[in-house]
RNA sequence: GCGCCAGUAGCUCAGUCGGAUAGAGCGUCGGUCUACGAAACCGAAGGUCACAGGUUCGAAUCCUGUCUGGCGCGCCA
């Protein structure tokens, strides 16, 4: 199992220790970290765990299963002492033999160590961002995209096969709007007086898409333009759709993220999918009618209400294209539908659900994470964002402020159900006072070590002794497998974040005691593994919440 | 009024199968470069974990209630 904690073993036979202590009861044996160091490498509550099923105090089971450590098969020969402590912890500390193989272990298996632990490994359509193609993608997009992405390969990593998706609203009267406002800002390039509606698109980004349709047209529209006809509408609408959709993916690109697919709207209602999914559910009962409307009981599965789905002048709500969607979307074979969203949109989750329910799938292969909002601060004062001011901050322009990997790291660090403020002048800084230089930093600096080229026999043995930031730095390392599992499972990419700075922060601390070149054989050598080791966690790590690990900075 | 998320250090936030003395970054104060990168390290100050009850050997964590903030509650998308 390269793919496991060089603790892992040790907990196995823990378990088997003290589920013989405790009369064969069965024992999870967790083996961690103590609350301090000075207590030990690792500590375990299972003790305390086994006191209600073995009748006996905690005291006593860990006395026991003290003794018996340091004598059992495939852990004692690695326990230097098993102290009992406090209401019934046993602290352990290891051998330099343990750490050195530990450390060994973690570097032959190199990218491996922590993948593939997804247990079943599922086929996963995750939907992410999916802005209205009206507009550049935002600052919230961006929250979004690093979170969406983060998870995608995180999932990935973790052994599922992960779609990424991008679902395109490209239908209905906010095009209509788009269109016109294109078309106005057309017009004034050509020099005719031709207003942006008033409820119409106003940005600045409208005239560069016009600017272009101009290029690519000429003046050939100038005469129907006032009023415009449908045609010409819907050209301009298409159009620029099409243009703004590119742009979009050129900034999210240069995010780092990538879509497998993009998928319309308009193609649902023009191949007939909405009109059959509202038919499938009038068929099995699940819609009826009421005022001339067509409504979804939603109710039946949690809803606080009832919901429409074609209004009673026939048209269809964007409900009814979200039903076709995600009939088509669970009918695809995946086993899980991630369904990515804006805290303003949480009050959807019931309604999906119910699309999910009703079209005869499970519910809850539909999940549908719900990241906060973000602001963001600059000289101490939140910096106000209105789409109608224009003072909206896009992706685009916060990678040109701050870059990606601050970007990237910023934005992933805090979980994503948590609102919070990104401070500008911090993500900005390139000093000393941006965390996401911290870690790449760690990086940076093995990685001049190991450019030394620096060598050590094969069979140098194992140091006598080892400094506590080498057992800090080692422990820190065998966290890992465990820190990918809880990210998967848990959906949250801000473990690895969180995790990369706790190891960087072991790393910087081993560095400043610890040297490498020049040291006895049997120090470089373990110390070289722990170098490749924590270089190998740290760029796999960061590559999973998509921020570069380099050389040199 | 109802629903979701949150309330932890001056600021921004980790801590989520209940564990020992609650942590990090930024900010403040004081130290450390003639040896692998000082974008670093070491130390100090800073806390009624919103409040009140409850569950138990043990609660920031679980339960109940209250208060505060963000978001949502449309035949809009």
């Amino acid at each position: 199992m390269p793919d496991a904690s060089p603790i892992t073993p040790l907990a196995h036979a823990l378990a088997r220790e003290a589920s013989q202590v405790a009369g064969g009861a069965d024992a999870v044996a967790a083996l961690g970290p103590p609350a301090n160091p000075e207590f030990g490498d690792l500590a375990t509550n299972v003790a305390m765990t086994l006191a209600k099923a073995a009748r006996r105090s905690p005291r006593d089971i860990a006395d026991d299963l003290a003794a018996r450590i340091i004598q059992a098969e495939g852990l004692g020969e690695y326990v230097e002492s098993a102290q009992v402590a406090g209401p019934g912890f046993i602290n352990l500390r290891l051998s330099p033999r343990w750490f050195a193989h530990a450390a060994r272990a973690i570097v032959e298996a190199g990218d491996a160590y922590g993948r593939g632990q997804a247990d079943p490994a599922e086929r996963v359509l995750i939907e992410f961002v999916s802005a209205n193609p009206t507009g550049p993608p935002h600052v919230g997009h961006a929250r979004q995209a690093a979170y969406g992405d983060g998870v995608a390969r995180i999932l990935e990593y973790a052994g599922h096969h992960v779609t990424r998706e991008f679902y395109v609203n490209d239908w209905g009267r906010q095009m209509e709007l788009f269109g016109a406002s294109v078309a106005a800002r057309y017009g004034q390039l050509l020099g005719r007086d031709t207003p942006v509606p008033e409820d119409g698109y106003q940005g600045d980004y409208v005239r560069d898409i016009a600017q272009r349709m101009r290029d690519e047209l000429g003046d050939s529209y100038a005469d129907r333009l006032d009023p415009p006809d449908p045609e010409v509408l819907a050209l301009f609408a298409a159009r620029g759709k099409e243009l703004m959709l590119a742009t979009m993916t050129q900034e999210l690109e240069r995010f780092r993220v990538r879509f497998d697919d993009f998928f319309s709207e308009t193609t649902l209602h023009e191949g007939g999918a909405v009109a059959r999914g509202l038919e499938a559910l009038v068929a099995s009962g699940d819609a009826y009618e009421k005022d001339g409307a067509l409504w979804f009981r939603t109710t039946d599965y949690g809803d606080e209400k009832d919901r429409v789905l074609r209004r009673s002048d026939g048209s269809t709500t964007y409900l009814a294209a979200d039903v076709a969607y995600h009939l088509h979307k669970a009918g695809r074979g995946d086993d899980r539908l991630l369904d990515v969203l804006g805290a303003d949109h949480h009050g959807y989750i019931a309604r999906l659900r119910a699309v999910i329910a009703a079209g005869g799938f499970d519910p809850d292969m539909l999940e549908v994470p719900i990241v906060q909002l973000v602001s963001l601060t600059e000289g101490g004062e939140a910096k106000r964002m209105s789409k109608r001011a224009g003072t909206l901050v896009t992706l685009g322009e916060l990678i040109d402020d701050i870059g990606v990997d601050a970007a990237r790291f910023f934005l992933v660090q805090r979980s994503h159900e948590t609102a919070f403020d990104l401070d500008l002048d911090v993500a900005r800084a390139e000093g000393n006072e941006n965390p996401v230089y911290y870690v790449q930093y760690a990086h940076a600096r093995i990685a001049g070590i190991l450019a030394q080229d620096p060598t050590a026999p094969g069979d140098a043995g194992t140091p006598a002794h080892l400094d506590p930031s080498e057992r800090a730095l080692l422990l820190a390392l065998c966290q890992w497998p465990e820190v990918v599992r809880e990210a998967e499972h848990r959906r949250s990419p801000h473990r690895v974040a969180a995790y990369l700075m706790d190891l960087a922060r072991d790393f910087h601390g081993f560095y400043h005691r610890c040297r490498v070149v020049g040291e006895a054989p049997e120090v470089v050598a373990f110390r070289l593994d722990l170098l490749r080791a924590t270089r190998s966690v740290i760029a796999t790590g960061l590559g999973l919440i998509g921020v570069e690990a380099p050389d040199r900075m």
